[in-house]
DNA sequence: ATATATCAACCTGTATGACAGATTTAACAA
DNA sequence: TTGTTAAATCTGTCATACAGGTTGATATAT
């Protein structure tokens, strides 16, 4: 089992017993291996093994037994929130979500552009500031960057965009993840480059360009899809194939 | 820290935790006691403090940042089920949903060209095949037309979309309201409308073309949108208050 | 005085070996 | 054939070691 860039062993194995078992591999009540033998199926410690599965037992996939094994449970009816099974620090899941954020936020600026009021303007405008201010400082962005990305939602006049940017809540983009690869000097570029983006999509929404707006909040996001992808690419371009 | 019949002391120590973290012992942001000092604190090896912290990471209460520590993580708003506020009488809600609707589908089609596979095409043409068929026999449509939208959404192999789609989904449109002012004849043709259009979008992924399908989506959906708007301006019409 | 580099201390991630307790399977006796 | 016991196998926990990452203090350069 290969390492994943930004990611630990015990995610990859997590992450790679859960989809066996969702793709059918283990049916409810099926026996998963042992730990034993997981350790050299995925050529990983019997630790590895271990908290990978304590994590799949926390969010209820599995049963363990001593002396027994470990079973695969009955799903629980799931009839409750969606988007619980994410571990925000597995980089598929937020390509993901991020991807569904796209579709969502990227029609939220069009509307935005129709129908936002001079009040909600002034919100707009103070909202992007704060962004600027905590890059400018040094401080973490990730508040001030949600909190942009939601007054964009309120200004579609549409409750329901801003209900679902709140379901998702702000663990959408941590900001080392991407910032991991670089010196600096380059995160400093990176910063920046979002400002501008970040520039762009306020200003055609300020312009009530609808057209624009959508195309400056999908270059935006896109790039953030993009920015996630490089970080699989590389791993693979490193000879680990992502099995 | 006593162990308790039946339970493992893993699970006794990752509850105690998510116990600490939802009354407010450790805010979001916080850092956790280090291992080595959970250790001490619970009297339990490390491999247990491990094994709960993977839990609660799994769960997305906590991040492990290798080096600086555990920290929790700023919760995902939990306010339950998100959409909980509306009124399914209420034209405007209807329109307020659909117009969510229509930014996640019209990129789960575009998404759905660029990925479906083979089986999945297969899936498209059935779906597709089940609408118009329930059309002809009079049937109810609505089961059938959920089900091709939630086809789409799985052939963009990105699960979130089905996942938000079933949140949605029992709050799909109900077909009375939208065919309620009409004779016999008109819901007819209305109904040939839908399918050419369901037609459009299932034709356009089938042909890769990612374009056309975000197109026809934001077709059907926006004329959806349009359909329950005309609802409102002929009760406006004739005087009928909407609240 | 300020900025930068270095290093030690501390942290999480992983591996390994050992032992405890529970379950399952195989062997043996009645 | 059935019941009992032992052995094998399994998960649960502990301890130790090393790797790699982060943080803060200190030394050095400007």
């Amino acid at each position: 089992m290969q390492k994943i860039a930004g990611q630990t062993m015990v995610q990859t194995v997590q992450e790679a017993l859960r989809r066996q078992i969702q793709d059918g591999q283990y049916e409810p009540g099926a026996r998963l291996p042992s730990e034993a033998q997981l350790t050299q199926d995925f050529d990983v410690s019997r630790t590895v093994i271990r908290e990978a599965i304590a994590a799949l037992r926390a969010d209820g996939l599995v049963e363990a037994r001593q002396g027994a094994g470990v079973f695969v449970q009955v799903p629980a009816e799931t009839t409750g929130l969606p988007f619980q099974n994410l571990d925000f620090q597995l980089i598929s899941s937020m390509v993901e979500l991020l991807e569904l954020r796209t579709a969502v936020e990227t029609e939220a600026a069009a509307l935005a552009a129709q129908r936002r009021s001079p009040a909600q303007e002034e919100v707009l405008i103070a909202a992007l500031g704060a962004v600027q201010q905590a890059a400018e400082s040094g401080a973490p962005t990730m508040e001030a960057d949600f909190a942009l990305h939601l007054a964009i939602a309120n200004a579609t006049n549409n409750p329901r965009f801003a209900e679902f940017l709140t379901m998702i809540g702000p663990n959408v983009i941590p900001r080392r993840a991407l910032a991991d690869s670089s010196a600096e000097s380059v995160s400093q570029d990176y910063i920046l480059g979002i400002q501008a983006e970040h520039e762009a999509i306020v200003s055609a929404i300020l312009d009530r360009d609808e057209d624009a707006a959508r195309e400056a909040m999908r270059t935006h996001l896109k790039g953030s899809q993009k920015r996630y992808r490089s970080l699989l690419r590389d791993a693979a371009r490193k000879g680990m194939p992502l099995s």
